[in-house]
DNA sequence: GACCGCCTTT
C-alpha cells in the first residue's frame, strides 16, 4: 500500500472568511488542514492526519468572527485579509500589470536589504498572486527567517494561492528549520496532487526537500517511506537519508545506504562523507570517525574545513586533547584554512591540556583571521585562560566580547571559582541577575561546586537550596556537585546521605554521580560495600568507562582487597596512565614494592609513558625496598628520560626514603638545597624518620619550621601535635599554647568497621560507646596484657594521652569486631588520623592472640597485621 | 555537514 501524507483539497475557501495570521512561535492554533476541511480528501492520508482531517469533515460555517483581540499575534503583522473583490485568478489587466510591478518593487526592496519595505510594498497590496508571495517568501528565506517563512506560508494557503514547485521547496526548507512537522505535511500532499512526487516525476528537489524535511522533524519512519517512494534519486537524497540514519543512531543502516549508493552507481561527496565523520565523532565513536576519513581520503574527496573541525570537536568531546591539535596540525598540513568554530575547538584542546604558550598562539590566530569577537572563540579563550591560571587574561577577553551568551558568563563565572575567587564569581554571578542575564541551571551548579571545593559547605548547600526558588530546576550535576564536595572535604558519610536522598527523590544518579560516591565507599567501609557499588556498575553497564574502573581499583585497593583491585585492572580494557598508577599505587599501600615496580616494568613495555605520579611511586616503591642508589638515578634523570621536572611529591618521596634508611642528616640537607620552597609534605617526611630514628634534636627542629610554615594550619598544628604525643616531651613552639592539650584535633579522630555487611562508625573519646564493646576492649586488653607491659616507655606515654582524650576509635572498633565477627575472619578498618604507635602495637598483639587479620588504612598507610607483625614494618 | 560552559578517576 502506498504511504502518502495528508489531504490537501481542492477546494479552497474565499480568502478573507480566514484570518491569515498564526503565531510565529508554538503550534498552530489549528491544524492547516483544518482550513480546507470541506474538500473530500483525495488521497489516503497518513495514519495521524487521517484522524485529523476526517474529525473535522463536517462543513465550517461560511464566517468565522475573529475580533481583533482575539486573533492571534505575530512579531511581524501579516497582510489584513483582502477586501471582498475579484479573485486573484480572475483580474483584469490593470491589475495583473499592477501586481507585477509590485512585486518587482518586493525584490528591489529585498535586495537592497530593505526588508521593511519590501514588506510595507506586500501588505499595501490590493491582490497578490504566486510571484508576490513568492517573491516575499523568498525574501525572508535567503535571510534564514525561517519562522516568518512558516507564517506566511501558512497565511499564503489561506488566501487560496497554492505554491509551485519552487515555493513547495522552499517552504519545506523553513518546516526542516522550524521543525514544522504540520505545514511540511501539508506541502508533501500538495507535491503529491501537483504530481511533483509521481513515480515518474523527475523533480528530485522536490523529493529531497520532503526528505530532508522529515529527517530535520525527526520522522525517519516517513523519511524512509518518502526515500522509497522517490522516483528519482540524486547524490543529495542519499546524503540526506543516510544523515536521518546517523541522527537516529542507525549506523548499520548509514552504512548500508552508503553501499547502495555507490552499487547504484552514486559516488559519496564531500557532503556524505563529511555527514558520516561528523556524526561519528559527535557520538564519541572517534575511532570510527577516522576511518571515515581514511576511506574519504581513499575515495579521492580531500577533506575541508568541515571534516576537519567536526573531528577536531569530537576529540576534544571525548577528552583526547591530543588527537584534537594532531588533526589540527594535520588540517593546516593539507592547506586547509581553519574557520572560526575550528579555532574554537582547538582552543578548548589547549585548555583541557593546559598548554597556555599554544593556547596563546591560537589566540594571535584568531585575531588574524577576525573570529576573535566571535562569541564562540571568545568563550574558548576565556576558558583556556582560566583553565591555564591565567585569570586576569580571561577576564581581558571575557569584558572584549560584543555579544555575551551565557556561555561566556558560565566560563567566566566558572573561571574565577575554579581558581578559589568565589567573592569574584559570585559578583559576577550578582551582575548576571542585574543585568538581567537568565542565570541557568548550570551557573548555579558552578557557584555550588565552587563554594564547597573552596571548603564553604555551608555557601554550596544555601545555594543548592535556593536555586528551585529561583525557578531553575536541580539537575544530576547539581547532586553532584554536592557529593564529590562532600568526598573531597572528606564528609564521605554525609557524600553517602546525599547519595541516598537523590535516588529517594527519583533523580537518576549517572556515571559521574557512580565515579564521585565510589571514593566514599572506599573511605568509609570495608570491600564488601565496594563490591556492592561494584556489582551496581555491572548491572548498569557502566563497567566500561575507563574512569568507573580506575575509581574501583583505588577503592578495591583502599578498602584492603589488593586483589578485587587486581581483579578490575586486569580486566580493564581501556587502560591509561591512571589506571596505571591506580595499580602500582595499590601495589604500594599493600606494601608490595616488588609487584609495583613489575607494574612500572609491564607498563612501559605497553608503551605508556609515566607520569610524575608514577614516578613518585617509583621512587616509593625503592624506599620501601631500601634500594636507595636506584631511586636516586630515578630521581635524577627523569627530566632527561621522561622529560618530568621532579616536584614537590618527588622531593617528599626522596626525604622518606632517606630517612627510611636512617641518613637523617642527608635528607636534611637535601631538604636545604631543594630548588623548591619545601612543604608540608616534605617536612613530615622529615619528623616522621626524625621521631621513629629518635632523633629528638632533628624532630625538635623540624617541628619549629614546621610551624613556621602557618601556625594557623590545623594540618601542622596536629602534626606537630602528634609528634609532642609520639616523644612525650614538650614542644618548644609557641603554638602549642594555641589548644588545650590537643583535645579537639582528637576529637576529630574516627573509623569505620565493616561486619556482615554492616558499617559501624567509632570515634575517638566516644562516650555512647557500646558498653559492652568497652567491656570487651577491657577484656581483650587482660588478655594481652603480659605483653603490653614489655613495651616501651614511648608507648606508654601515649597510653597515658589516651586516657586524657578517651579510648582510641580503632581500638574500640577492635573490639567490637572481635566480638560480633565469626572467628577467623578478618577486620578491615578505616580511619582518618594517622594510627598511634599504642594502637599500632596493641593491633599487632590482637592479630597473634586471636589468629586474625586485621587491615587498618589510617591517613598515611595501610597497616596489615598478622601473627603480630605489620606490613608497614614499623616505619608510617 | 560542525557549536563553547557545570558535576568525574591516580
Amino acid at each position: 500500500m502506498e504511504l502518502l501524507p495528508a489531504p490537501f483539497p481542492s477546494f479552497l475557501p474565499r480568502p478573507h472568511q480566514l484570518p491569515l495570521s498564526r503565531p510565529c512561535h508554538g503550534r498552530l492554533q489549528e491544524p492547516i488542514t483544518a482550513a480546507f476541511a470541506q474538500a473530500p480528501p483525495l488521497a489516503l492520508p497518513f495514519q495521524e492526519a487521517t484522524r485529523r482531517s476526517s474529525s473535522s469533515h463536517t462543513p465550517r460555517p461560511s464566517t468565522r468572527p475573529c475580533p481583533p483581540a482575539q486573533r492571534p499575534t505575530t512579531t511581524h503583522p501579516l497582510p489584513p485579509p483582502l477586501p471582498p473583490g475579484p479573485s486573484p485568478s480572475s483580474g483584469s489587466t490593470g491589475s495583473e500589470r499592477l501586481i507585477v510591478s509590485e512585486t518587482k518593487l518586493i525584490t528591489v526592496h529585498s535586495c537592497a536589504g530593505r526588508l521593511g519595505d519590501a514588506r510595507k510594498v506586500f501588505e499595501g497590496m490590493a491582490c497578490r498572486d504566486l510571484l508576490a508571495w513568492s517573491a516575499m517568501i523568498g525574501a525572508y528565506a535567503i535571510r534564514g527567517l525561517y519562522e516568518e517563512v512558516v507564517a506566511l506560508a501558512v497565511a499564503m494557503v489561506r488566501e487560496g494561492v497554492i505554491p509551485d514547485r519552487f515555493l513547495i521547496t522552499r517552504i519545506l526548507q523553513a518546516c526542516a528549520y522550524t521543525e514544522d512537522l504540520e505545514l511540511g505535511t501539508a506541502m508533501h500532499s500538495l507535491a503529491i496532487r501537483r504530481g511533483f512526487m509521481a513515480e515518474g516525476a523527475r523533480d528530485v528537489p522536490v523529493g529531497n526537500s520532503v526528505l530532508a524535511m522529515y529527517v530535520k522533524c525527526g520522522e525517519l519512519g516517513r523519511a524512509r517511506a518518502a526515500f522509497d517512494m522517490m522516483g528519482q534519486r540524486d547524490l543529495c537524497t542519499w546524503n540526506s537519508m543516510i544523515f536521518g540514519c546517523c541522527r537516529s543512531n542507525e549506523w548499520e543502516e548509514a552504512r548500508r545506504l552508503l553501499d547502495d549508493m555507490r552499487r547504484q552507481g552514486t559516488e559519496p561527496g564531500l557532503v556524505t562523507w563529511n555527514t558520516l565523520v561528523s556524526s561519528y565523532a559527535r557520538s564519541g565513536e572517534l575511532d570510527v570517525a577516522m576511518e571515515m576519513l581514511e576511506q574519504m581520503e581513499e575515495s579521492g574527496v580531500a577533506p575541508d574545513v568541515v571534516t576537519w573541525t567536526s573531528l577536531v570537536s569530537g576529540f576534544v568531546h571525548g577528552d583526547r586533547g591530543g588527537e584534537a591539535l594532531w588533526c589540527f596540525a594535520r588540517m593546516r598540513l593539507a592547506g586547509v584554512e581553519p574557520n572560526g568554530m575550528t579555532i574554537a575547538s582547538a582552543i578548548s584542546a589547549c585548555a583541557s591540556l593546559r598548554l597556555l604558550s599554544q593556547g596563546m598562539e591560537l589566540h594571535c590566530h584568531a585575531i588574524k583571521v577576525g573570529s576573535v569577537n566571535n562569541v564562540l572563540s571568545g568563550n574558548s579563550l576565556v576558558d583556556m585562560y582560566a583553565k591555564c591560571g591565567e585569570i586576569i587574561a580571561a577576564k581581558r577577553v571575557f569584558d572584549e566580547i560584543p555579544e555575551k551568551d551565557i556561555f561566556s558568563w558560565n566560563s567566566m563565572v566558572a573561571g574565577y571559582a575554579q581558581a578559589g575567587y568565589c567573592g569574584k564569581a559570585y559578583e559576577l554571578f550578582c551582575e548576571m541577575e542585574s543585568l538581567g542575564v537568565r542565570r541557568n541551571v548550570i551557573t548555579w551548579n558552578i557557584m555550588i561546586s565552587g563554594y564547597i571545593r573552596n571548603g564553604d559547605d555551608e555557601r554550596a548547600f544555601e545555594l543548592f537550596q535556593m536555586m528551585e526558588s529561583c525557578g531553575v530546576k536541580r539537575d544530576t550535576a547539581s547532586w553532584n556537585a554536592l557529593i564529590a564536595g562532600s568526598v573531597h572535604n572528606g564528609h564521605s558519610d554525609r557524600a553517602l546521605r546525599i547519595f541516598w536522598q537523590m535516588q529517594s527523590l527519583l533523580v537518576r544518579p549517572d556515571f559521574i554521580t557512580i565515579l564521585s560516591i565510589i571514593p566514599a565507599f572506599a573511605n568509609l567501609a570495608g570491600f564488601w560495600k565496594v563490591r556492592e557499588i561494584h556489582a551496581c556498575i555491572y548491572h548498569n553497564n557502566l563497567e566500561m568507562d575507563g574512569k568507573i574502573a580506575n575509581a574501583l581499583i583505588n577503592a578495591y585497593s583502599k578498602s584492603g582487597d589488593l586483589a578485587g583491585a587486581c581483579a578490575v585492572f586486569d580486566r580493564h580494557s581501556s587502560r591509561n596512565i591512571i589506571s596505571w598508577n591506580c595499580i602500582i599505587l595499590a601495589h604500594l599501600l599493600h606494601g608490595s614494592p616488588s609487584e609495583a615496580l613489575d607494574r612500572f616494568c609491564e607498563m612501559k613495555q605497553e608503551g605508556v609513558r609515566p607520569d610524575h605520579t608514577t614516578l613518585t611511586a617509583v621512587i616509593k616503591a625503592y624506599g620501601l625496598q631500601g634500594k636507595v642508589s636506584e631511586a636516586k638515578r630515578i630521581f635524577h634523570n627523569m627530566t632527561h628520560d621522561y622529560n618530568i621536572i621532579p616536584d614537590l611529591d618527588h622531593y617528599t618521596a626522596i626525604v622518606d626514603l632517606l630517612g627510611r634508611s636512617g641518613s637523617l642528616q642527608e635528607a636534611y640537607e637535601f631538604i636545604g638545597n631543594m630548588p623548591l620552597i619545601p612543604n608540608l609534605a616534605v617536612w613530615e617526611a622529615l619528623l616522621t624518620a626524625a621521631t621513629i630514628h629518635g632523633n629528638a634534636r632533628l624532630a625538635n627542629l623540624t617541628a619549629r619550621e614546621l610551624s613556621s610554615l602557618d601556625p594557623s594550619d590545623p594540618r601542622i598544628q596536629r602534626l606537630v601535635f602528634n609528634y609532642w604525643g609520639l616523644t612525650g616531651k614538650s614542644v618548644d613552639v609557641p603554638l602549642m599554647t594555641v589548644y588545650n592539650g590537643g583535645r579537639e584535633l582528637e576529637d576529630v579522630d574516627s573509623c569505620s568497621v565493616e561486619i556482615k555487611n554492616n558499617v559501624y562508625l567509632f570515634s575517638t573519646g566516644d562516650n555512647l560507646a557500646l558498653e559492652s564493646t568497652v567491656a570487651e576492649l577491657k577484656l581483650i586488653m587482660i588478655q594481652i596484657r603480659m605483653s603490653l607491659l614489655n613495651i616501651s616507655n614511648e608507648t606508654n606515654a601515649e597510653e597515658e594521652k589516651e586516657e586524657l582524650s578517651g579510648i582510641h576509635c580503632e581500638k574500640l572498633a577492635i573490639a567490637f569486631a572481635i566480638s560480633n565477627s565469626p572467628p577467623f575472619r578478618s577486620i578491615r578498618i578505616i580511619k582518618t588520623l594517622r594510627m598511634c604507635s599504642h594502637c599500632h602495637i596493641f593491633a599487632k598483639l590482637v592479630s597473634e592472640k586471636y589468629e586474625r587479620q586485621i587491615l587498618i588504612k589510617d591517613s598515611n598507610c595501610l597497616h596489615k597485621f598478622e601473627d603480630g607483625k605489620c606490613s608497614c614494618e614499623g616505619y608510617w
